[in-house]
DNA sequence: CGGACTTATTGGTATAGACCAGTATCGCCG
DNA sequence: CGGCGATACTGGTCTATACCAATAAGTCCG
């Protein structure tokens, strides 16, 4: 985001003072992505505050995604975000690797379902129509950074499940049922992630996070795919352009 | 973003369970938007919680938008979010009230400045050049949702600050420059809210929000607009509606 | 050397208490 | 009735401590 500088800013609180020392260290460079930070006893006593104050500064820098934790591992310096265009889907898969960062996919589930009212109306079918739900778990360097379900209509794409879905869905879609993408719908919240996302992401509940809802049309306006994603808020940053209409 | 049930989810966990008691009562409707929660001692002679458990669980309804603060003055159930496309602006004024809701807006101050690196570039101009820089915050229903300042070039606007910025400043440009939008470029980060954004919305630092980048160009590629946004992570929802180039 | 078990370490949750600094309210006074 | 000041209340910060659960490291044994 072109980032400006943050000014210093201690006001004395303890907690943000903390805060500060940890972000000029990692600023600094002596802290690099990925490495790890002192444990939360060991900065107790660097510091001489009280664990809840130097959990509630690296919660601060958590939130600001400047460091992220490991359950009962340790607190980390997060890697760069990744840079995602959701109007310009060329795939996971290809846009993480063209920032030279390592792609991963693994697919949690594949099975057929019934629309439902909101699957019937997106799909502009009748409600217990036959569809297709994957979902899959997304890293980039090893690190989990989304969970999506996306749903297909299985009238377009009949015998679908066939496939593997650790490769590129879209790639699919085209070459083998010759559907291709010509709009997309997208909605994104900030949220929090709790139940299902944050066990799939192995995230504490109610870290935030960022939910993207896709609807793809292709030429004749069909739904191709129906696409809810949950990213870890530090690991992503989006990226739109686009023509005024 | 059509939202889903979330799953009821007592682990067990106090402040989970905690969590999971408000949230009910507020979809169950006995709290309304813009309500009062009990204050935290009241919470916590009802649950029989220690107050730190009672506020863990209030952050976590706090990072998921269900309920924000007022600093000691107490929680709230937040109201809805508005509806954002950032690549179709029409003004904050225009599409908040078509919302039904009621925006207003508020000039933090209005001055001439000269282009360093980052904005010389954006602008294509020489390290220098003359802009104007506008800050501004935004309501909607007397809360205040955004923070922003836009950058304008002085050579495409001149004298520009003797209007009022308490309007809409796309309609300004428009009508007194001729200057329209063709194009956006946007960029939207998850981030936290610090220092100066804190302050201008009152929020305490490192709370969740929403960044927003917006560069405007008109027909001929000129820069009209250059704005940074900085929305509270609760207050807003982003809809975004393209063809696939 | 490889695998299984034990142990130390780490973050996660929870309690109880204290004091501070703004906010809101109420009652007094002019 | 209107303004002002005292006061109760509210969230914000901080300390100290305790125990749990998952991870990571170290050790022992086959």
């Amino acid at each position: 985001m072109t980032h400006v500088v943050s000014a210093p800013k201690s006001d004395g609180l303890h907690y943000l003072v903390m805060r500060d020392d940890i972000a000029a260290r990692i600023a600094a460079g002596d802290l690099q992505p990925g490495d790890r930070l002192p444990s939360e006893r060991r900065l107790q006593d660097e510091t001489g505050l009280a664990r809840g104050t130097v959990r509630a500064g690296l919660f601060q820098l958590e939130a600001e995604g400047v460091i992220y934790r490991r359950d009962r591992s340790g607190w980390y310096v997060s890697p760069p975000p990744v840079i995602y265009d959701p109007t310009r889907w060329d795939g996971f898969m290809s846009y993480v690797e063209a920032q030279g960062r390592r792609p991963t996919t693994e697919t949690l589930s594949a099975e057929p379902v019934t629309a439902d009212a909101l699957l019937a109306q997106v799909f502009s079918r009748p409600p217990g129509a036959p569809l297709f739900m994957i979902r899959r778990r997304r890293h980039v360097d090893g690190r989990a950074v989304l969970v999506e379900s996306i749903v297909v209509d299985a009238a377009l794409a009949p015998d679908l499940l066939r496939f593997s879905f650790d490769q590129s869905l879209t790639s699919i879609l085209k070459s083998e049922y010759g559907l291709s993408v010509a709009r997309n719908a997208v909605r994104m919240q900030p949220c929090a992630l709790t139940g299902h996302e944050a066990e799939a992401l192995r995230l504490k509940p109610g870290l935030p996070g960022l939910a993207v809802q896709r609807t793809s049309y292709d030429a004749q306006g069909r739904v191709v795919e129906f696409d809810h994603e949950h990213w870890r808020h530090d690991a992503v940053r989006i990226s739109v352009d686009t023509r005024v209409r």
